[in-house]
DNA sequence: AATCAAACATTCATGTATGTATGTAAAAGT
DNA sequence: ACTTTTACATACATACATGAATGTTTGATT
């Protein structure tokens, strides 16, 4: 099974992307090999470096394929509750949880980004683009908290920026302790029920 | 240098822990060789083998050099804070949270046992130990909140456990996003508010 | 004082991952 | 029909990391 069509090449990459992702997320990344990657895939080594330039090349890939969903997501509901600046930011949230717990692709790459990938030097280019794109996220939610300070639906006295940084912690935090054990709590309840408290507690205080 | 006293071997444990310790957080845990570690402590790969016997014991012995001071903070806040739950669990966060801010070895694991450690089968006994001591907590932590519930400071119409792996997410995950940059956001300060913020939000709805 | 054993240093044998270079058969271009 | 790429497979050279085995020096023991 040597040279095939330029539509068979594409299913490769895809069968190496798959399979990357899943071994990564099972046994890590650093702990997962080349060719283990390239046996899951049923190709050799060789398949590997005709797709990608190396391992980092082929996480890079992996974040892109589902990087994009989100970014759709986003302004469907801007367009859908303009002037609701707190719901816009209670169903994101959701909405994201409900994609990690329910989409096998979102939640594999969380789950390597979270567990299965040291953050040192060498994955610094992933993690960048991991920070740069929450970042970002950042500085649009706390224009929403602010609108919604307007609305007095949040209280004026409390500090926008670190509203939405507990917010994004109150998140992340249910995403990696869930991942560790996704028996040990259901996501998207807890995370209705939590962010829940913490968005009713807004209303008050400062 | 070869043979010493033996209040010297412990001073050679030590320094490779520190080593260990202050490599693993910096390059990671994978990344980091044992060679790395015995260099960065001034001695062969041959001390450590003497001392551990292998990498996962070593970041087993470092974990062990934090988990004491915690569990006597318990104990004495229980002692000091017997008729208030709610506050019993405030100052256990914002304790803990102090912690990882200022004492270096604390801040030091919890950014290894966080960032620079792949959770993986070969892993699975050092993550195990963290968890088991977790849920042990989180269950200290669900009594209290039920406290809480008798007093009316927190809403009946909550569950507590989720209550508590709720407030358990939002300090993991302040952690989480502090310890990806330290610069971006104060972690004491961010740390209260939005626990506040959250303790807030428990008194009503359910 | 002689012996033992601790506390390392040194060396080696082995496995394994990576990157690259080269080979090759078939599809794509002309 | 001929040439050129593409899409891989194969083979190789290199570099580390590990663990164990062995050596060596000196404190501790009696």
């Amino acid at each position: 099974m040597v040279r095939r069509t330029k539509a068979d090449a594409l299913t490769t990459k895809h069968e190496l992307l798959d399979a990357a992702e899943r071994l990564f997320s099972e046994r890590g990344v650093s702990n997962t090999s080349m060719m283990q990657v390239a046996e899951a895939a049923g190709v050799t080594r060789g398949a590997i470096y005709h797709h990608f330039e190396n391992k980092l090349d082929l996480i890079y890939a992996l974040m892109e394929r589902v990087s994009l969903p989100v970014d759709e997501m986003r302004d469907e509901l801007r367009a859908q509750l303009p002037d609701e600046p707190l719901r816009q930011l209670r169903e994101r949230c959701l909405h994201i949880v409900h994609q990690v717990q329910h989409d096998e692709h979102m939640q594999a790459l969380v789950n390597i980004l979270c567990h299965k990938c040291e953050y040192v030097e060498d994955t610094l280019p992933i993690h960048l683009r991991h920070l740069s794109g929450r970042n970002e996220c950042i500085e649009e939610c706390v224009k929403l908290v602010e609108l919604a300070q307007q609305q007095n639906t949040v209280s004026a006295g409390l500090d926008a920026r670190t509203v939405v940084i507990g917010m994004f912690g109150l998140i992340d935090g249910l995403f990696y302790n869930w991942l560790l054990d996704t028996e040990y709590f259901d996501l998207s309840e807890t995370a209705k029920h939590t962010l829940d408290t913490y968005l009713h507690g807004l209303q008050q205080g400062g």
